[in-house]
RNA sequence: CGGGGCGUAGCUCAGUUUGGUAGAGUGCUUGGUUUGGGACCAAGAUGCCGCAGGUUCAAGUCCUGUCGCCCCGACCA
């Protein structure tokens, strides 16, 4: 390919609405153009890219006995009334209606189609286990996209859905996938990305992992041990305290004006926020019903764990005179309210807490939990927090990353073999459903993380393996110099003979353009002929990264250059 | 869905306070000088000032409405 029949521009100033690296360079260096909110199109160099990504999860699904198949886009709403999805899921499921008014709906996962694909196919216990994936369009009306391709509506994913009958298989087969992933991640160049344990979400089942790279730029919180190799997404932390038990003291009523937040009360009080129990209150999506969580006065509340014990969506509450709830008093002695009252096990055994009494102006001292509030039930409802205690270690030496969600794999029981009726005949001639495991990587998102982790002021730094192109051969005046230009030429053509895929920029501009748009796009190898280097009968050979650096004599050069590719292939 | 910001040349933006000929840089075209990190000189082309109403002799600028985008929050397999 030469440079200058490249579409798509690559220009020098920063855009202003790039926060992230991975977007700006990505917008600078001509591989996408925004077409509207959280859709773009792509461009020669970021297509590329995205193929080799692609094939590269091919090869490992392959690897683990994969069957690519294809799913529509387009799927008729009964497929998913099926499943129960179409009333359960909000408006990123995008819905429409075709000519004869049947409602569609765009795919925005495929656990529909994969069950509906080989639901009369696998009868006998003896068709399983198997796995179909399929790498292809998305679409999600997602809230907010943002940071370029890490967040996006539309988007290519490869998606894996496998069929199994019984646990203990269908656990063997997601560890396997686990280490494809864990592969395909190397391969990409991102051998840093670790598995957390996560939250399920609508996906249904029990165990799932979140694949993440860890960058300060990520959208979702992991916990991480320092002593262990513990990990968790924030939203499945589970969150462990050792409650010390203090003197006895009566419950007794105390005089708080002005005391609403449990600031003011600990100033008032002289106490520690842990010494406090505060109430979070939500209300329930379906009916506003109340929800009144207690917890210690130094903890938040984790709105994932809430959501997963209650089983229905909420948001955070609107109190009203008629509630019966006091806002900023609430306490859990003498609450009288239409609310369901629920406990974090952080107020397990505690005693010797100030909390709300549910009066205007007062609040309590010395409550005791096992005296004063017998027969409450303890449950994990808090977020953990930096030097929190591990919960599998048990040291205090948690802490909190930012990450990238880069791939998820989900066991996902028979929530769809159920709902959507698929059976097998056991060995023993009982009917039963299969259990299904579901396995999901972001082409996109996945390129944007590599930028993200891969580049320098300049640009991206793409791993052999990824890159566009595996040469950006610079011809430094070719287009006034003969010596240059036949040089080059010929490098062009016998590098491209011997399925060396490069880039070739001939153009007639200063060296310092073609340098600045070889950085932007990040090529690993690149290679200079140019007047200078031809008067002492070399050219030159750089990495993007600048680990590497050689003149090499034009004769044989060629053989040369090959060598160099092979290395960094292996690298 | 809430809060904030922005829509003017391909791109980045000034001009809006105080209404009076549509601007700069960059990119593009042409010619020339340069040539190892976005060089310089000269000449040129490029605009529904997001859209629709309104006020006015006169609107990029004021008013009303509307559409779109960006950021923060809520949400998120």
């Amino acid at each position: 390919m030469k440079l200058d029949r490249l579409v798509g521009e690559r220009f020098k100033e920063r855009p202003s609405d790039c926060l992230v690296d991975s977007h700006a360079f990505m917008v600078r260096g001509g591989y996408m153009k925004f077409v509207t909110t959280g859709i773009f199109s792509s461009y020669m160099p970021l297509k590329r890219i995205t193929r080799k990504i692609e094939q590269i999860m091919r090869e490992e699904m392959d690897a683990v006995d994969g069957q690519e198949v294809s799913f529509p886009v387009v799927m008729p709403a009964s497929m998913w009334e099926e499943s129960g999805r179409y009333e359960s899921i909000g408006k990123e499921l995008m819905r429409f209606s075709d000519r004869n008014d049947s409602p569609l709906v765009l795919g925005m996962t495929h656990e529909e189609a994969a069950v509906h694909l080989v639901r009369e196919f696998a009868k006998g216990y003896k068709s399983y286990p198997f796995m179909i994936y399929q790498i292809q369009t998305k679409f999600r009306d997602e809230a907010r996209p943002r940071a370029g391709l890490i967040r996006v509506r539309e988007f290519t994913m490869k998606d894996a859905y496998s069929f199994h009958t019984s646990q203990e298989d269908l656990e063997q087969y997601y560890d396997r996938c686990h280490k494809a992933y864990e592969r395909i991640y190397a391969r990409a160049g991102l051998p840093e990305v670790v598995s957390v344990a996560s939250d399920s979400g609508m996906m249904g089942g029990k165990i799932s992992h979140e694949f993440m790279l860890l960058t300060p730029i990520g959208e979702d919180s992991i916990v991480l041990c320092d002593e262990c190799d513990y990990r968790a997404n924030m939203e499945a932390a589970e969150n462990i305290l050792v409650t010390e038990k203090k003197a006895d003291a009566p419950l007794e009523k105390v005089h708080t004006p002005g005391a609403h937040t449990i600031e003011e009360l600990t100033a008032f009080l002289g106490c520690k926020e842990a010494d406090t129990c505060k109430a979070v209150v939500y209300q329930r999506n379906a009916d506003d019903k109340y929800i009144v969580l207690f917890l210690r006065g130094d903890l938040e509340a984790n709105e994932t764990k809430l959501t997963n014990f209650l089983g229905c969506d909420i948001h955070p509450a609107f109190i009203t005179e008629e509630s019966g709830l006091c806002a900023g008093f609430i306490g859990p002695v003498g609450l009288d309210a239409d609310a369901i009252v629920l406990y974090d096990s952080s107020l397990k055994g505690a005693n010797g807490l100030a909390c709300g009494a549910n009066e205007e102006e007062h609040h309590m001292t010395g409550l005791d939990m096992d005296r004063d509030v017998p027969g409450a039930e303890f449950h994990d409802f808090a977020k953990v927090f930096v030097g929190g205690i591990c919960p599998k270690c048990g040291k205090p030496a948690l802490r909190i990353e930012r990450g990238i969600e880069v791939g998820n794999i989900f066991q996902l029981g028979t929530k769809y073999t159920e709902s959507m009726n698929m059976t097998y005949t056991d060995q023993d001639g009982s009917v039963k459903h299969p259990i299904m495991g579901c396995y999901g990587i972001g082409v996109g998102r996945l390129a944007a993380a590599i930028c993200e982790a891969h580049h320098d002021d300049y640009g991206p730094i793409w791993p052999m393996s990824v890159a566009p192109w595996q040469v950006h051969l610079c011809g430094v005046r070719a287009a006034d110099t003969a010596e240059v230009r036949e040089v080059s030429d010929k490098l062009y053509n016998d590098l491209q003979a011997a399925g060396v895929e490069v880039i070739y920029d001939d153009r007639k501009v200063n060296p310092g353009v073609m340098f600045s748009d070889a950085d932007l796009l990040g090529v690993p190898v690149r290679v200079t002929v140019s007047p200078r280097n031809l008067k002492e009968n070399v050219i030159e050979v750089t990495s993007r990264d600048k680990s590497f650096s050689a003149k090499i004599p034009v004769e044989g050069a060629l053989e040369e250059l090959l060598k160099i590719v092979e290395d960094f292939k292996k690298r």
